[in-house]
DNA sequence: CGAGCCAACTAGGTTAACTATGTTGCTCAC
DNA sequence: GTGAGCAACATAGTTAACCTAGTTGGCTCG
């Protein structure tokens, strides 16, 4: 689809994605059309419009909830299914996760280097 | 390299890269490493690899250049973080940080120590 | 010596296939 | 009628392959 524009047509599809957004026709908590329906309206491969899809989720316009589909994002506050999109949530499992780690690793280095093993380069 | 922090790979590597320019080490006017050098140092495909430098694209971060590299943006000229300033970025980088060292210090410990051929991603 | 070509790199775009995972609605058995 | 299970459909992630196009440096040939 699309060319002349000089722009890649997963950008194009984006601006208009963003467009319409922006314009109201897609307000705010409704779901895009399907990656299938994107595909086909702009007469574009799956990947493009993935792509496409991608770059809007990257701006935080929209959301995607795997299994529903991409909403529209609310301006400044969450979606109607505020899920475990939250970051802070988020950041607490990851640090969480750190913490088991950085355990496990110390405990290894300890029981090593009392045989002085120790091989740490770089 | 990746798994870990349940974050899909390319968001690993396009923090992991947001990291290193917002702590420095990527400086501003200098190339990242080819596609090829990050995802031989990620132990990534290619895709995934394009993936984030996409990502960081998008959010005008750096500036790819056909040709020539893509370079990280100069600090007077980056509009950046949209929708940062905050200390959730911040934070979130730190443990981006940590999380990366951790993984190294894993990494090293499991060739050291182990014959076992367990690790190893992909 | 110089001009021009060529080969080797670079990023960028596109497509396709596969996997994983989540949601939803239908059907079928009990 | 209800519940379990399944099928269909959704986004998401990953990989691989192919193509375009810009840059650069070296080599060759005139």
């Amino acid at each position: 689809m699309v060319r002349n524009t000089g722009q890649p047509a997963y950008l194009q599809i984006a601006d208009d994605l963003r467009a319409q957004i922006r314009g109201g026709s897609l307000a705010p908590g409704t779901p895009l059309p399907s990656t299938t329906k994107l595909a086909e309206r702009y007469d574009a491969s799956l990947s493009v419009v993935k792509l496409a899809v991608g770059v809007l989720r990257t701006e935080g316009l929209v959301i995607g909830q795997q299994g529903k589909g991409v909403f529209v994002r609310e301006a400044g506050e969450l979606p109607p299914d505020p899920k475990a999109g939250d970051e802070l949530a988020e950041l607490r499992a990851t640090v969480q996760d750190l913490a088991v780690r950085l355990a496990k690793v110390e405990e290894q280095l300890a029981t090593s280097t009392t045989r002085r093993s120790g091989r740490s380069s770089r």
